[in-house]
DNA sequence: ACCTGAACACCGTTCAAGT
DNA sequence: ACCTGAACACCGTTCAAGT
C-alpha cells in the first residue's frame, strides 16, 4: 500500500484538524490528528516540518484572520487601533490555542508585510524613526497580553473563597462581565492617545519629571 | 530500599531544579528533574502535584521576586508604575519560564493578596468601582504582553533577507538595543497618564468621540 | 513524491511493595 | 510518610519498504 494516486493530505486540512483538536480541547498531538485524517502518525511527516510545524501553521491559519486592510486606514491611529482589535479579534476566535501561539511570534511574510506597513504610516505620521519599533512593539505586547486573558477567563480572576480579598472581589463584581474587552480597550486607548499627544507635542525627547505635568512617576532607572 | 529517615525530596528542591532545567534548555521534565535529584521519577510524585503542579510551583516561585512593597508607594500611580516595573522585572529574570508561565495566571495567595493592595489603592484614590479591575487587568497585560517579547528576543523581530520589508528594517535599526524594554516603558507610561487624566477629569463616563480631542478612533463596535 | 508499518527514545502517571 | 522498581498508555520522530 505506496504511495496513492492524489495525495491524501495536504498542510489545509492538516490545519485544520490540529486547529479543531486545539478548539474543544485544548491541545493537539500528532497521532490524533493523523487518526482523525484517516491516515498513519508518520504519513504527517510528510507534509509538515514535525509538531513545531504544525505550531507555526496554526499561526500562519489564526494570523490570516487579522485584516490587514485595516493599516490603509487614516489618519495613523484610526489604523493602528484598528489594526489592533482585528488582531486581538483573530487571536480572540480561538483562545484555547492562544498559549501555544503566544510562545513565539508569527513570522509569515503576510503577517511581516503588516509590521512594513504600519512602519511605513508612522514614519508618514511623522514619528521619530527610532521611536516607530517601540510603538508598534508596545501596541503588539497590548494585543498578546490582552489575548492572555481570554485563554483562561474563568481562573484568570478567580477570587479565594475565604475572604481574604474584599476589596479586590468587590471590584471583580462591580466590573461586570465583560472585563477581558474593557480592560484591552483601557489600555489601548491610552497607548494611542499617548502615541498622539507625544507626536503633536514633540514631546519624544523630554527626561522623566521635567514638569510638563506630573510625568514623574518612579524609579525610572 | 523504603523509605528515608529525612526525606530526600522537598518542594524547594524540586522548583529549584526545575527551574534550572527551564533557565537552560527552555523546558523541564519529571524524569531529568529526577536524574538531576538523584532520584527515582515516581519519588517526585509524592511531593507534587504532577508536571502541572510543578509548573504552578515555578509560577509561584518567579513571581515571589515581585516586589509587594512596592504597592505601599504613594501617590497611587507611583506604585502601580513600580508594582509593574517589578512584576515584569521577575519575568524578564526567567525569559525562558515565560511561555511557561503565561499560559495560566498566578493564583498564589501572595499574589492574590497584591491584587487585593491594588484594588484598595485605586479605590482610595477614586476610582470608580466598576472600573478597577480593568485598571488592574490592562496594567497586567501590559506587563504579561511586554514578557512575551523577552522570550524569544531574536526571532520575535527578525527581518526578511529579500528586503521585502525595508521601512520595518530600518526603523529596527533605528531603534537600538533595548527594543522591549522601550515598548514596555511607552506602553507603562500611556497607560498611566492616561488613568491619571481620567481620574482627574472624570471622563469614565465619555462617549467615544464626543471631541474633548480626538478620542473617536475607529470601530469601537 | 507520498503512504505504511515498525521501531526507538522519551514522556507523564500509577501502583504495589518496601521501610 | 516517602522511596523504589516496574508497568502502562501515549508521545514525537525516523526509516526502510512499498507504489
Amino acid at each position: 500500500m505506496g504511495r496513492p494516486r492524489t495525495a491524501l493530505l495536504d498542510k489545509e486540512r492538516i490545519t485544520t484538524t490540529a486547529l479543531g483538536l486545539v478548539d474543544r480541547h485544548g491541545d493537539f498531538s500528532v497521532p490524533r490528528m493523523a487518526k482523525l485524517l484517516g491516515v498513519q502518525t508518520a504519513s504527517v511527516y510528510h507534509h509538515v516540518d514535525g509538531r513545531a510545524g504544525v505550531i507555526e501553521l496554526l499561526r500562519e491559519r489564526v494570523a490570516s484572520a487579522i485584516d490587514a486592510g485595516t493599516l490603509a486606514l487614516r489618519p495613523w491611529d484610526a489604523a493602528m487601533a484598528a489594526w489592533a482589535r482585528s488582531y486581538r479579534a483573530a487571536f480572540a476566535a480561538h483562545p484555547r490555542a492562544i498559549p501555544l501561539l503566544t510562545a513565539s511570534p508569527v513570522r509569515a511574510p503576510q503577517v511581516l508585510i503588516q509590521y512594513e506597513h504600519a512602519a511605513g504610516l508612522l514614519q508618514a505620521a511623522g514619528f521619530p524613526l527610532e521611536r516607530i519599533v517601540a510603538v508598534i512593539a508596545g501596541l503588539e505586547a497590548i494585543v498578546l497580553g490582552s489575548a492572555l486573558d481570554l485563554a483562561a477567563p474563568e481562573t484568570m480572576w478567580e477570587v479565594p473563597a475565604d475572604g481574604s480579598t474584599p476589596r479586590f472581589a468587590e471590584a471583580l463584581a462591580a466590573g461586570g462581565s465583560g472585563r477581558a474587552d474593557a480592560a484591552f480597550e483601557l489600555a489601548l486607548e491610552a497607548f494611542m492617545e499617548h502615541c498622539r499627544r507625544l507626536l503633536e507635542h514633540g514631546g519624544w525627547r523630554m527626561a522623566a519629571g521635567d514638569g510638563d505635568r506630573g510625568d514623574g512617576v518612579g524609579d525610572r532607572g
